[in-house]
DNA sequence: CGTCTTCCTTACGTTCGCGTCAACTTGTGC
DNA sequence: GCACAAGTTGACGCGAACGTAAGGAAGACG
């Protein structure tokens, strides 16, 4: 069971990444590929871990905040301990990116307001000319 | 009148920033406060296209992607075609921010679904515990 | 066997967003 | 008048997130 290997150029493609941004996350202890040889091989788990990197990217986390959600995501410790702290920093970021929804959708509605009013300027413009 | 002009200081104690970053902002044409000899003076305009600077970046927006949104923003040019162009720059904006909204709804409902199940876990474990 | 392609490591370079001095001007109180 | 606080302009520094070039290993192929 090979679990759908894929070399590091099968990656990049898949995602649209540099080899050298999937070394780099690796350096930073965001993926594991596998080693065949010195070759690395990605299976499910790091394309899943990916997709999440890159996710937590767009919404302006830093690499360190993802890898701390990564690490919730996977059950990482055994020890109650460890569980509950991994916890708490799910909840921590589930409260950053709760409030980064809401606000986003404030400057949404917003932003929408000032297109209507353009629109509206340019309606006006298009007017004026066409009655000149 | 004034138009409740602030100095730097007043600024970054209102905006919680430093005096650097102020002037990084207007350096990179964010911000236009008025001189008054050599200090800067910054009135209701500039705190209204601080806090939307602030707010973009907690956004994840470069600060040159926040610089074309407050050109949105401010009527700019007097030309139809200006007024265009920056009302197609607003909608990219707003159509990013909309799938980023999207997307981002999605991770939180992700992440709740990984904090029941972690709860679940420790609910378990401390119950094998106590039955010990 | 040599060559080609793909991958590897090492390491220095780059851009963004400021932090941090250093040295100078400018009101402000005493 | 003179210290002092607040502000100013360079200029260099720094961490994050990669880009990029140099040199080497390793399997595939004719």
């Amino acid at each position: 069971m090979q679990d759908e290997l894929m070399t590091i150029r099968e990656m990049c493609d898949a995602f649209d990444v540099t080899p050298r941004t999937l070394r780099f996350y690796e350096s930073r202890e965001l993926i594991f590929p596998e080693r065949r040889g010195q070759r690395r091989l990605y299976d499910r788990r790091d394309r899943a871990r990916l997709t999440l990197i890159l996710r937590g990217k767009r919404f302006g986390f830093s690499l360190e905040q993802i890898r701390q959600l990564l690490e919730f995501y996977e059950p990482g410790g055994d020890n109650l301990h460890q569980i509950v702290a991994t916890l708490n920093i799910g909840r921590d970021r589930l409260g950053d990116m709760e409030r980064q929804y809401a606000e986003l959708g404030e400057a949404i509605q917003d932003l929408k307001a000032q297109i209507v009013e353009a629109e509206a300027r340019i309606a006006a413009m298009t007017r004026d000319t066409h009655e000149d």
